[in-house]
DNA sequence: GGCTGTTTTGCACTTTTATTTCATTTCCAT
DNA sequence: ATGGAAATGAAATAAAAGTGCAAAACAGCC
């Protein structure tokens, strides 16, 4: 993992803002060239700095979703029922997002479901079937009021 | 709020998964036309289906930093209340996502700092100087084991 | 059923942006 | 200072996005 420069990191904060802009404007706004700029991003993606480059959707153009906020407490700490349980939850489209954390809780869960039907289903595939899970607590989210994958960058 | 058909679903399903694939690309894949996916591309950002274009980053280039899952309950559920604590949480760069729920907790917040003396100091700043706050949870996270804002669209 | 106005499309073309090439410069390490 | 590696900018090429226009598809209406 090669270390980035001041340069890279503004690249980056404009990226991961609006990967849209132009290298020439990039260029102009932090004082490189746009081949130069290119370079740098392409080597940004190849080394993974950059993970991917996605459109944000707004979701209610695609019918009306339920947001639910999922915590999951394990039965034990089993490293190999931890490791399966974090593929199996990765694996499920309607799993948004999923966080192994410390304290009680053991998971949390972003899952956006169309209906509340299909989240039983779901409840069903990822808690009941399995074992490891001891009992886990469901929060219908009213308002997504921040969303998004930003990091603060340090400048 | 326009009704979106199975053309744009198909569009939007690889934007939002790779939104650097060409436009001439998606018309092969969907049976359209490069200038039609254009057209279409740009009705679907000026309607605002479309949110935003960005590059996902891999924070470990970035230093290392500590993601923090934070419960929050308030005091009461007054309105006016609430909204300012969401343009609070909304408006704090470390806030990466804030979700407003149902339940004991009232908010579900995504933070992401560089420290703890940096979460330290944002405690104060959000929580502690919120007389509105009741109490607050952190749960540190061990593994982000999935991340994304993507969304299964219906086909 | 055929007509008409509207919308969407594909083709050809223009413009913009990304990418490559290459000579020059910069930056270290010696 | 000096040689070598890495990064840069200018110029040229390649690729993609965006535009204009005539044709096709479609919906509503007589």
């Amino acid at each position: 993992m090669q270390i980035l420069d001041q340069l890279d990191h503004k690249i980056l904060a404009v990226l991961q803002d609006n990967n849209m802009t132009s290298q020439r404007e990039i260029g102009d706004a932090i004082g490189l060239s746009a081949p130069a700029v290119q370079r740098r991003i392409t080597r940004l993606r190849e080394i993974g700095a950059i993970k991917g480059d996605i459109s944000v959707l707004n979701p209610d153009y695609l019918g009306s979703q339920i947001t639910i906020v999922v915590q999951v407490e394990m039965e034990t700490d089993k490293v190999e029922l931890i490791a399966e349980t974090k593929r199996i939850f990765k694996n499920t489209p309607q799993v948004q997002q999923c966080y192994y954390v410390t304290g009680e809780n053991d998971f949390l869960l972003i899952i956006v479901v169309y209906t509340m039907k299909e989240y039983e289903g779901l409840t069903h595939q990822l808690f009941f079937n399995n074992p490891g899970v001891k009992r886990f607590k469901s929060s219908i989210c009213m308002d997504i009021v921040k969303s998004g994958l930003s990091i603060r960058i340090p400048s």
